[in-house]
DNA sequence: GTCTATAAATTGATAGAC
DNA sequence: GTCTATCAATTTATAGAC
């Protein structure tokens, strides 16, 4: 993304802001043009086509979000701060529902080009990763049970996001928040 | 879905085999058209417009999930054995991911059409009290934590699907099953 | 590198015969 | 109810000038 040429960043920009505000379908290249301030050709151009300009796209979107977890976790020093610190950032993640909407609009098509699958993939595996370095460094005897708890709360902040997305009203999310964290104290006690 | 005529029976379960196995991005009319052996314009006299064949398909999808899950669950009598076969039913659901890849490829539109939104928050919170008639008659003194609970439980099984359908081979997941359940067991006693 | 202009294909929708 | 034929609109892609 950096080492991009400024037209290119821009047009990567003006579609991650088409994707969010109007989903997948309104990802045409007249309006990516448009909102970019630039013309169709250019789109052409820069990323061949339109599938390159996708790829280009999941992999900025991928990029961001992993740097911004990453951030959100190793702020605080190791140990049980450090803990309570990741399941108040998971509040702040479930709470920011415009990128989530962003990563569910490029799912289902992540899920079938195998190229953008394996991009997505890697970022699990990066969120797992960062998840397991909060929960870390805390009890060595619940190292066991470390790797399929850094999935089941990943799955929980997706799930629970997907709740929230589709009826905020209907899901209390504080208290399922709040039992979570019940959840995983118990399994360290 | 059981009082329409047969044949736009038989276009909605053409849409329903296209989504699932080539995505939304396949739904287009001449494609539902051919797969089920109909005309276009047969599309249009049997539910008006395309957006009307949407909210069909979104319909059939969720009253089938839905049946799906009650079906299930209320199987077993109350207590403790219809807890264990919930959580059984769990596994078979999450291993079921072709009609959750049919989910995750209207997931988008659901969010931003009000009306499909609605109808899809309407599958949630029958989600929810199917999974709370599951678990309750179990511990009373739990009741207080049952909602969140069903929520969690929701997520989970999402979330996990997202992460398995990403990458087969990267997640445990009956480890994560497997930890999911001593919460929940954890959570009772 | 960027643009205008246009090609070529596809889409959703419907008129009108049967 | 079902079909063929056709419409206007939109989409991706690219040729060619600058």
């Amino acid at each position: 993304m950096e080492v991009l040429p400024p037209t290119a960043r821009r047009i990567l920009a003006a579609a991650k802001r088409l994707l969010v505000s109007d989903g997948f379908k309104a990802l045409t290249l007249s309006a990516i043009a448009s909102e970019a301030d630039e013309s169709k050709a250019s789109i052409g151009y820069h990323f061949g086509n339109k599938d390159g300009l996708v790829a280009a796209l999941v992999d900025s979107l991928t990029h961001d979000a992993n740097r911004a977890l990453i951030q959100e976790c190793s702020s605080q020093p190791p140990g049980s701060a450090r803990v309570r610190a990741f399941l108040e950032g998971e509040q702040r993640i479930v709470a920011d529902v415009s990128s989530f909407q962003a990563f569910f609009e490029v799912l289902p098509y992540a899920m079938r080009d195998p190229s953008l699958r394996g991009r997505v993939a890697a970022l699990y595996d990066g969120y797992r990763e960062t998840v397991r370095r909060c929960l870390s460094d805390t009890d060595p005897v619940a190292v066991a049970e470390l790797r399929p708890l850094c999935v089941l709360m990943i799955a929980m902040v997706d799930g629970l996001v997907i709740q929230y997305c589709l009826d905020p009203t209907g899901v209390d999310m504080p208290s399922a928040l709040a039992l979570c964290e019940r959840l995983v104290k118990a399994l360290f006690a």
